[in-house]
DNA sequence: GCCAACGTTGGC
DNA sequence: GCCAACGTTGGC
């Protein structure tokens, strides 16, 4: 199976990319996904070794931070079995979750972010999802050519 | 199974 | 903070 790349997004103020850096192990499991299509990426799609574009929204400007890698297999959400949690889902039932995650492990720093105002001028990405209007997918997929590229003007470095 | 109302996302 | 775009819910 060919290695795939994805683009997941975060708001920093909830999980930040300098929060998975400084992770034990620098992993960290992706919770509180609820939506079916990003769910099902992660449930079905995704294997590890995966390449991931971590990506800040909601700040000025949004953009990719870094890359980050998929680790294991994906498994239940435990915060949908957590009455505290703001994620909590009263619905799902342990012997039938309805939420599935995947570990994500920080690989290399950018060298330069790529922001999104920058995506939307580089030749190449005309059509990747997160430069689509009204796209509000938290996960998406990226191809390997889109990859090359962010690789290229990114200038991925050892994660210091 | 339709679709209006509602809640959320996320750029700006 | 605004609000357009989108996904989900629930009455019928």
């Amino acid at each position: 199976m060919a290695k795939k790349y994805w683009l997941m997004k975060t708001e920093p103020d909830a999980f930040s990319w300098s929060d998975l850096k400084t992770a034990p192990g620098r992993t960290e499991m992706w919770d509180g996904v609820r939506n079916y299509q990003a769910r099902n990426f992660m449930r079905d799609d995704m294997k590890p070794g995966d390449g991931v574009l971590f990506y800040h929204s909601r700040v000025n400007p949004p953009g990719i931070v870094g890359l980050a890698s998929v680790t294991g297999k994906p498994y239940a959400d435990p915060t949908q079995f957590d009455p505290d949690s703001k994620y909590y889902d009263p619905k799902s039932k342990t012997e039938d979750p309805r939420w599935w995650l995947v570990d994500i492990k920080a690989e290399r720093d950018l060298t330069r972010p790529v922001s999104l105002p920058e995506l939307k001028e580089i030749p190449g990405l005309e059509d990747m999802c997160v430069i689509q209007r009204g796209m509000r997918l938290s996960i998406q997929p990226v191809t390997a050519e889109e990859w090359k590229i962010i690789r290229r003007v990114g200038k991925p470095k050892a994660i210091g």
